[in-house]
RNA sequence: GCGCCCGUAGCUCAGUGGAUUAGAGUGUCUGGCUUCGAACCAGAAGGUCGCAGGUUCAAAUCCUGCCGGGCGUACCA
């Protein structure tokens, strides 16, 4: 509807003005119609007429051409037009779905990425609900989507997480492992690690023993060593983290369908490099590096001065992993903010030898989980926010309001606190209300679901089609024809906090429409009846969109 | 120092060229349940859109400078 009308008035500017522009319509306050656009105004310099003069011109002719779709077209105040939809033609466009102008893409999703041997922190909680929400946007695009993870099995904090570990069994003692129960464990290993980089930092004798772990660690992944003490050590924590990874995602409600180990990355991003050095990459005191400055960016390692790979390397070896196993045509890594200069090196440095992987990919970066009240939280401190602390906090307030607490609405709060902030800034985290059970929360819309579900379970009649649409009828009608396009809009710019202001609307609405009107046993129940039932599978689609259920009853 | 990001109501945020009056939520105050679910609805109060210039018919939105905050700035991720 929004396209057919916008070509619509593009002709009729044409065939006035002879003028070729695109017109974008936009949604107006609802007093003023459904669409407008302010094409007059951009008209007028170049016509050499008065916006208001250009605008009436314009009416006089899209009233005629537009007869069957529009009701009114009016001109108003410096000389915007505004169309106002005939009662059956917003009706239809209610009906509409939102364009599959992803279909047959091949999209790579990554996001989460927690690092093995470390505990799952907000910051995980929130890019996981973030980039689950993103690759539905993409699915229901019509993409092809695939939800992969990455996180650090090598690495110098693994070498820092088992020297503290290695003081805490009192030597490679794997079978003392045993001992720890498995709810323990993920603790366990974050208590570690915050020891082990203490000592890494304040001790000599300790930092030359994690340097030297670190390399033990990769030698497991290249020589295949499961047996020996301390790879025992090494391999039956690696499987705790993953299983407990598993167990937050089963929980929140997360799949992927691929976890890249770094240790997998890392031989092919040292391949890559080195096959590329000289050339692309340099020596450089002893260490691979990219000289970003002659791109205006910084010069970063990527393989340090003892031949192993930094996170840069193991980066290129993750975008190539990706593009051997999918192809894509498009590829999404959600991060923090504090690696978007990073990023900018490592896709650099790829753009030289493979322009077309550089140029699919997008880095989205989101800021950080805060403690209300400026508190800071450091992972080194061991004084982070984790995953489990902001959904108990919102267990609690579920509690408190109920009696109980249900997941369902514990999730929907936490995700849609999350998903309703624009992504890029920081998120403040406030225990007592940032997950909010009113107001513009997601339990507000669960509730709001339920409640229309809940009118469509009391009666037997039957829907029947929508016409003559009453006042409060028509504003819902109107809302409800906004969904594809705020879907779309969310879609291109991969920003899902725009469903979430949209839901949040139209929930309004529909409660506006509540208040004052009845449906069963009004004159009107059964084209009540039909559109209760588009409202509630709006809400729902649009919830499900999220990551968020969409409960019959609560 | 240089680079990137941010600064909108007490608090948390939408709005990123256009609409008499810059919008929500929350908090404060007030009104509404014998009627489909009150986790709801209605109303009041609350803002030099960090500051100063500039571009434009039109600036919270674009440009420049400044102030304040965050992050990054070679062998961490």
């Amino acid at each position: 509807m929004k396209q057919e009308l916008e070509q619509a008035v593009a002709a009729v500017v044409k065939e006035l003005f002879g003028a070729d522009v695109a017109i974008e319509l936009t949604r107006p306050e609802e007093r003023f119609g459904d669409y407008a656009t302010n094409v007059a105004l951009q008209l007028a310099g170049k016509v050499g007429k008065s916006p208001r003069e250009i605008a009436e011109g314009l009416a006089v002719k899209l009233r005629e051409n537009l007869v069957a779709q529009v009701s009114d077209v009016s001109v108003a105040g410096p000389g915007f037009l505004n169309l106002k939809l005939t009662d059956s033609a917003l009706v239809a466009a209610m009906h509409a779905e939102p364009s599959k102008n992803h279909a047959g893409q091949v999209i790579v999703a990554e996001y989460s990425d927690p690092n093995p041997f470390k505990v799952l922190h907000a910051g995980h909680l929130y890019t996981s609900v973030v980039g689950d929400a993103i690759a539905n946007l993409f699915e229901q695009a019509g993409g092809e989507v695939h939800r992969v993870n990455f996180g650090g099995d090598v690495g110098l904090h693994v070498g820092k997480t088992l020297w503290a570990i290695l003081e805490k069994l009192g030597g490679e003692y794997p079978e003392k492992l045993g001992e720890i129960p498995m709810e323990a464990q993920a603790e366990w290993m974050t208590q570690a690690y915050v020891h082990g980089n203490n000592a890494y930092e304040e001790d000599e004798d300790a930092k030359a023993k994690i340097i030297e772990l670190n390399k033990r660690v990769y030698q497991f992944h290249e020589q295949d060593d499961h047996d020996s003490p301390l790879a025992q050590i090494y391999w039956t924590c690696r499987q705790w983290s993953y299983e407990y990874f598993n167990r937050f995602y089963d929980h929140i409600g997360s799949h992927f369908e691929k976890f890249y180990p770094e240790s997998e990355t890392a031989p092919i991003g040292l391949a890559t490099v080195r096959e590329h050095t000289p050339g692309v990459y340099q020596e450089s005191d002893g260490a691979i590096v990219f000289d970003g400055e002659k791109h205006g960016l910084h010069t970063r390692v990527f393989i340090n001065s003892q031949g192993l790979p930094t996170y840069e390397a193991k980066d290129v070896g993750l975008i190539m992993k990706k593009w051997q196993d999918y192809h894509f045509d498009k590829s999404v890594v959600i991060t923090g903010n504090d690696i978007v200069e990073y990023m900018k090196v490592v896709l650099k440095s790829i753009e030289q030898f493979q322009p077309e992987l550089a140029q699919r990919s997008t880095h989205l970066t989101h800021g950080i989980v805060k403690l209300a009240g400026g508190v800071k939280m450091s992972s080194r401190l061991g004084n982070i926010l984790r995953a489990t602390d902001v959904l108990d906090a919102a267990g609690e307030a579920n509690k408190a309001i109920r009696g109980q607490e249900d997941m369902r609405t514990v999730l929907g709060a936490v995700k849609y606190a999350f998903l309703k902030q624009r992504i890029g800034g920081d998120i403040i985290y406030d225990p007592k209300e940032s997950v909010s059970l009113e107001g513009n929360s997601g339990p507000y819309l669960q509730y709001a679901h339920a409640r229309a579900r809940s009118i469509l379970r009391k009666t037997d009649s039957q829907p029947t089609e929508l016409n003559e649409l009453q006042e409060d009828e028509r504003s819902l009608v109107r809302k409800i024809s906004e969904y594809p396009e705020v879907v779309e809009k969310a879609v291109d710019e991969m920003m899902p906090h725009h469903v979430c202001t949209y839901l949040y609307e139209l929930a309004q609405t529909f409660n506006r429409f509540y208040e004052h009107n009845r449906v069963i046993g009004d004159q009107r129940e059964q084209a009540r009846l039909s559109l209760v039932q588009k409202y509630a599978d709006t809400l729902q689609v649009g919830l499900e969109l999220l990551g968020i259920s969409a409960p019959e009853q609560m």
